[in-house]
DNA sequence: CACTGTAGAGAACGTTCGTTCTCGATGTCA
DNA sequence: TGACATCGAGAACGAACGTTCTCTACAGTG
């Protein structure tokens, strides 16, 4: 899987732009990348990167709402593909077990973002946070869609964000499965409850 | 829960850089923390520093094996303090807990270093996938003990990762208690099949 | 053809970083 | 006391960064 923006961009190269970034930048770290080399990859000017992206702060916000959108788009594809309100939920872990086999995966964009950058820039830390709100608010919908008590939405919520570090930093794609047998579980339980 | 180095340290001098340097470090990320902060609140001298540690590098691999004995004895100390085997897969989250509520909480320290350094540092991205492997064989035994079967450890391993990670973003303590309440349903699920 | 505005290439600027070097002070042992 | 090693304070160095500025080429318009 390799993501592309596919969301309404400022404009074509504003699109080029955030696309090389957002590549560097999460295979590498935000600190590790230089504005240059964004430039180089990217085949821009400087001066036009910076008519784009005022500042280095303006553009890894835009990479980040980039990621925000395909995360969102990926998810949402995998759950319509599922029939029955249990394979929805199920779906989400089997949209993880594809990108964790991408050989590029790297662990949760926003995540990164944090711990690298929640501290020095207060917009990225709320931005990770307005993304993981969105995730769970998301899952809370298709829990209530397929009757479960509302309890069972965060569990199932930490079983994604667990299974995203555990097989960035493994290696491996196995916590998705992992991920996927324990939500079955919980969701079983929570139905015969 | 503050945490402060414990074990064996190379020198007295050490443990204080290691100190000063793991706090910086977790607050504010490594790239945006310098060496001269680091001397400045280790209140040594830059020849002193650079003798213990000859590199930035060193002075990050001390201070996540530092992180690294603190969490193990943490967890360990609460572990013991349980009685019944499901309840020492459950202090595990109990752990969590405290650590979460401490105001400097800002997720694991390994994952933040494995974003940020793990490409430019193989030697970090290594040291964070051992200590997540130790973590998991942790489990395994505990799970092992409470006469489960084995694949449920990574399950709760996975909760225990989640719930670091949303604690971090979020900014409340609350997936702790979500985490422990899923460990619950699956162990129990795993010890009536 | 002249004129004007815009663009790209990249030099330049000021700052910060990791690391090393200098220098003066202090302490130790014969 | 004097010779010598050791130390802290901080200057210095070369590289890299984010950002801005300069210069040249050229497109479009009369």
């Amino acid at each position: 899987m390799t993501m592309t923006a596919s969301i309404t961009p400022v404009s074509d190269t504003g699109a080029r732009i955030i696309e090389a970034a957002d590549a560097l930048y999460y295979a590498r770290g935000f600190q590790a990348v230089g504005m240059d080399e964004v430039r180089s990859v990217a085949g821009v000017s400087l001066k036009r990167l910076y008519q784009e992206f005022p500042s280095k702060e303006a553009l890894v916000l835009a990479v980040l709402r980039s990621r925000h959108a395909m995360w969102d788009s990926g998810i949402a594809r995998a759950v319509q593909a599922a029939s029955s309100p249990r394979d929805k939920l199920l779906a989400i872990y089997d949209y993880l077990s594809s990108w964790f086999g991408d050989e590029s995966f790297r662990g949760c964009g926003f995540i990164n973002a944090f711990g690298e950058l929640g501290t020095v820039f207060p917009s990225v830390a709320e931005l990770a946070r307005e993304h993981k709100d969105s995730f769970q608010r998301y899952v809370a919908d298709l829990v209530s869609a397929a009757g479960a008590p509302a309890q069972l939405a965060p569990q199932l919520a930490l079983l994604a964000e667990g299974a995203q570090t555990t097989a960035a930093i493994s290696g491996n794609a196995d916590s998705a499965a992992h991920a996927r047998a324990a939500a079955e579980t919980l969701i079983d339980a929570a139905l015969h409850a």
